[in-house]
DNA sequence: CCAATGATTGTTTAA
DNA sequence: TTAAACAATCATTGG
């Protein structure tokens, strides 16, 4: 055996209806987010069980919403600045979001789809790393000394914005 | 003092 | 196909 101690249940989203209607019902219920990395303490990067944490894996690339936010949180914080919570631009973000029609979001969507696209290709070396890991599967633990064979793993950094935009004018405006 | 929470929707992924 | 988890953000709160 070797159950997970700590990571026993899945509570995040306790939704209803989403159970029974997979459908946009427009009624969120307050979807809360309980996720426990760890143990306590973020710097100790130490794992006294089995602490799967991947300072290389790639975080999900974020969706057309998310791309929106990033930009409707800094407009809202302007008009907003005594702002307190994050749900607030939470709301009213999903709000306009919704009030937009759909080729408006295709921009957003464009660019989100971009950065799926980039996800897919951390994914790749992130695999690639993972199969260099699996060579040795050495339980690297407490002393971390282990400097291992670390040839050149490539610099795939991810810093590689590519700036086009130019070409962005192929939408074919899908007017409802 | 650090971690977690709250709120939004969309995507990602495992079964 | 479905259900669930997780993506950013940041002030506030709790342990």
């Amino acid at each position: 055996m070797k159950v997970a101690k700590g990571k026993g249940a899945a509570p995040r989203r306790d939704n209803k209806k989403e159970a029974l209607k997979p459908v946009e019902d427009s009624k969120l219920g307050k979807r809360k987010a309980a996720v426990k990395p760890n143990k306590s303490t973020k710097k100790v990067a130490k794992k006294d069980e089995v602490a799967k944490k991947d300072p290389n894996k790639p975080k999900r690339p974020p969706s057309a919403f998310f791309v929106f936010l990033e930009e409707f949180r800094k407009v809202y914080k302007e008009e907003h600045p005594n702002v307190k919570a994050v749900s607030a631009v939470g709301k009213a973000g999903g709000e306009k979001w919704k009030s937009m029609s759909k080729a408006e979001k295709v921009p957003y969507e464009t660019k989100a789809a971009k950065r799926k696209l980039d996800y897919e290709k951390l994914m790749t070396a992130y695999n690639k790393k993972q199969e260099t890991a699996a060579e040795e599967e050495d339980d690297d633990v407490g002393d971390g000394e282990s400097e291992k064979s670390k040839s050149e793993v490539s610099h795939e950094e991810e810093e590689e914005t590519a700036e086009d935009d130019d070409d962005e004018d192929d939408d074919d405006e899908d007017d409802d």
